[in-house]
DNA sequence: GTACTTTTACTCGGATACCGTCTGTCCGAGTAATTATGG
DNA sequence: CCATAATTACTCGGACAGACGGTATCCGAGTAAAAGTAC
């Protein structure tokens, strides 16, 4: 129903995880997907497009797991959007109106797509407003101050090197 | 893929086809899923989503079709886009961060459902400044004009009563 | 010619099927730290 | 003790199954204009 992908928000929690990491260290996967109540499986491939994108990194073998690649001062939640859902449109003509018209194929004829265009650009501008850190930030504030603190207790012991 | 269906295009079109109707006359669904080359029995059902938006009206029986309800500067692309698409955000919380952080239900506790609200707010801004009205003159311009003359007359000999 | 019936051409709405995407699962392969083994 | 081999715990990436939503198709029902029929 157009509707946003439930692994981008689980994406950005995973990313707020790894923003928790003390330096050089580094999560498993396994952890992050129990915390976030997903199949680790699949949740792999979400990461996997993460680390695509560069926004986090991953080292294999024991003791491996992700880490993020950039301060979170320098992560957006378009970022994450974007890598999670691709750069492709919310949307794209299905070419009606040059059907209708019997129009060639090299004249683009879409009465909408500027339009559309237009308002997804203020649509990611404003995801690109918000950055990690400032949702970290958040997270340390009332309400969420006491439980926030048990989750750093509880990224420190799921760490590893 | 996080993608607008076609059935907004196609309805879009088909209001802009409607708009081409002299006072009283209508035009049935065959002839507008013929023009859109889609088929006829679906597109009957979008057609009725925009009835019960009261974007167009319905006349049934023989002689039966559709034509519009209001005039065409008082039909925004939006209305169109949530006739078809319903009034469901594009993103809604999974709720990952109260499982997360153990929250009672009663605390709403996304730290995403704000921004992406105001998203969203932006993105609908633009969808709700294009009228029917003015898409319609952008279609009399060039390079659609003669085509458009075309259609015109089509639609002059579709229609009924 | 008028009243009534039948036909016809539409809309209405439910049931169902197809297909692509998102999610979830499984498996084999790669990698590197740890442990075990042999001298 | 040191070098090498085996184990272990991760990531990597492909193949595939299930669920769900958008699209498409079929059907019977409702509605009203037109056509046919009876008197």
């Amino acid at each position: 129903m157009m509707h946003m992908k439930t692994g981008v928000e689980q994406s950005v929690y995973a990313i707020l995880l790894l923003n928790m990491l003390p330096n050089k260290a580094v999560l498993p996967c396994e952890a992050i997907s129990q915390l976030l109540s997903t199949s680790p499986t699949y949740f792999q491939k979400l990461l996997r497009k993460l680390v695509n994108a560069d926004l986090i990194t991953s080292v294999p073998g024991v003791k491996g797991g992700f880490k993020l690649t950039k301060r979170p001062e320098n992560i957006c939640v378009y970022d994450i959007y974007q890598a999670i859902e691709g750069q492709k449109s919310l949307y794209s003509s299905s070419g009606i109106l040059g059907d209708m018209l019997e129009l060639k194929q090299e004249e683009s004829c879409c009465l909408l797509t500027g339009l559309m265009d237009e308002a997804e650009y203020a649509w990611k501008l404003v995801m690109k407003r918000e950055t990690i850190a400032a949702l970290a930030e958040k997270m340390k504030e009332q309400p969420f101050r006491l439980k926030t603190e048990e989750l750093q207790r509880w990224v420190q012991e799921k760490m590893v090197a």
